[in-house]
DNA sequence: TCCATTTCCGGGAACGTTACCGGGAAATCC
DNA sequence: GGATTTCCCGGTAACGTTCCCGGAAATGGA
């Protein structure tokens, strides 16, 4: 059978005994047919494997049936756990995911935008290389933005994680584990997410009544080398018996830690740190690592329902913020007052 | 500019004074054009900001320049990693890819393999789920298998991890390390994988003259719980001062170390762990995770450039195992002679 | 019974591209 | 210089589907 040709919508016609346009109203259940020849439309398609050229569908309906999806790197296991939330959600709607990995890279992205086009996708998500603004506009195709970049954009969909509340979520568990004045380890300063983290950072210090500026900073890179190299500077400036850092990613969490285990420091008793992002590889650390967990599958999976929205037309150019959730582990010590407080009755 | 009309070649074609059979000439640069009207059409082309149509390329000439890949999940940093290598390397060949998850999930696995049909991909890159040969056979589509059942199918081209090498670089490390009787932390009997690994080791003792049968093996699920159970359970039975485990899997080693942890072990003084996989998860636990990695992002390239082979019809069936890497981290206690003698040295 | 309406179906034209065939002009050969 | 080849190029027919239009049959109401 493997040489056979492949059936068509004629054939199915023909074996069904109806002309093709009627054959093609049956397998696209269209209304203007009756039930009794649709039956006999569908029995002939299935008795003879037929099954519908997509490409065929798209080039005369507009509608391919596909949807891109351009993010960093699929192999960063954020972004793993996003592609796989637009992927189930796209295969609900009875689309298929076109997946490209950008490395931050303005020509790489170019060039997959570029093949998107070509490649007839109905829309695209996309979490943008940071000021390739104007090739979006010229982009010419409907798409939703994904990730922290999104407020840059006016008049666009996107999803991201609420940033805002997240951090908060953060400082008031810090507070109530008796941090009061944690260390913030941040991004570089020319990522749009570290200006981000550090305005709700002081709008939640303002609504708190706390001076933001009482809050110490150190940069580094979003990487574990980059969250060592932040931690021993903090190590070296900071003497107090117990250090807290709140770090803007994960990565650089687990760097800290490794910094402060090879400064001869125990984790939670002398340092504690609260990281961002959720990556799986924090529950491998000792202790594992208290985070606040951004979620990757529901945003991939809401992208693509606001991409629907957008193909639509129905394109209200919503900004959709999901919650985030604090993900306890051991990272962190309970310096609050009941937490002593029981610690000395125990004593006493 | 957005509601104007999309180009087409027929519109490259007046634009540059010839015929759309020669502006496709040129534009898919095939020979028989000349250099002078190969330009001029190009510059037509660029001016008008043409944009091939895929679909219509596909429909037409049967080449859709998109390929799949079936995967158990994309979220799984091993296959995301996979992925990626597929990923760059299809973009390096023109190519899209689709990328699916099958969750070891034979429905799953059927629908996505019949959207691909219909989507027209020239191949599929697949990780079948276990006993979904027939469904293979008939698939009717080029394919290249990934990963760890490719045995299993016979005339097909396969790509996949050395696991001999990969076990006989792990036994003998162990080996020169002073373990000499590990214990074999294993996945579920049902698994192929299971039976390729043990049959590894059989092979490799038969080399060095061991007895297979002198191995311990302990079962468990391929995840970090599983791991945890089966190694409460060898230490509720091995009560040796020092206790080795090589596992099957990344995950199951962390939790080997986690249940060793949990019942006051430290590693690796009293127990040595060495894991199988290279998840950078491994990178983070304390300590580092000593593992042999499997070449992931190789892997997935290299898929392509089989299934590429595949689609010319220069079908060799190629069957090609890529060798697998040791990452020194720091689970593993040295218990050779050379080491306690030097320690011991050191002492006097 | 007759006209109007609805229901259902067939015929043909697109969609944008490439494959194939044939032909004119230039180049080459004896 | 005529015959033959080579080199380019244009015209036309596909590829498989959906969309639009018109018409036949069935249905409804007076």
């Amino acid at each position: 059978m493997r040489g056979s040709r492949r059936q068509t919508i004629v054939d199915v016609a023909q074996r069904a005994g109806v002309s093709k346009s009627t054959a093609a109203r049956a397998l696209s259940n269209a209304p203007e047919i009756s039930p009794a020849t649709r039956d006999k439309v569908l029995a002939a398609a299935r008795a003879l494997g037929y099954e519908r050229n997509h490409l065929a569908v798209g080039m005369r309906s507009g509608r391919s049936g596909m949807l891109g999806l351009v993010i960093p790197d699929i192999a960063n296991p954020f972004w793993a756990e996003v592609a796989r939330g637009a992927q189930d959600r796209a295969a609900d709607a009875g689309a298929s995911l076109l997946v490209f990995s950008s490395d931050w890279d303005h020509d790489r992205e170019a060039r997959h935008l570029q093949a998107l086009r070509q490649a007839r996708v109905e829309g695209v998500i996309i979490n943008p290389v940071a000021d390739s603004f104007d090739d979006l506009h010229r982009f010419g195709l409907p798409f939703v933005l994904i990730g922290s970049s999104a407020e840059r954009f006016p008049d666009t969909s996107s999803v991201g994680s609420d940033i805002t509340q997240a951090v908060r979520l953060g400082l008031d568990y810090l507070l109530s584990m008796g941090h009061r004045r944690p260390w913030l380890m941040l991004g570089p300063r020319w990522r749009i997410a570290r200006a981000r983290f550090l305005r709700a950072v002081n709008d939640h210090c303002l609504e708190r009544d706390v001076d933001p500026a009482s809050l110490p900073i150190e940069d580094g890179e979003y990487t574990v080398e980059g969250g060592h190299a932040a931690m021993t500077r903090i190590l070296e400036r900071d003497k107090s018996p117990h250090i807290c850092v709140f770090a803007a990613n994960d990565l650089m969490a687990l760097g800290a830690m490794m910094a402060a285990r090879d400064a001869g420091l125990n984790c939670p008793e002398q340092v504690s740190v609260l990281g961002f992002d959720g990556i799986p590889g924090g529950a491998f650390s000792w202790p594992g690592l208290t985070t606040i967990e951004k979620p990757a599958r529901a945003l991939g999976r809401r992208a693509v329902e606001s991409l629907v929205d957008e193909i639509a037309g129905r394109a209200d150019h919503s900004r959709i913020y999901l919650p985030c959730r604090l993900i306890e582990r051991g990272s962190l010590a309970d310096l609050s007052d009941a937490a002593v407080g029981s610690r000395q009755s125990e004593r006493v």
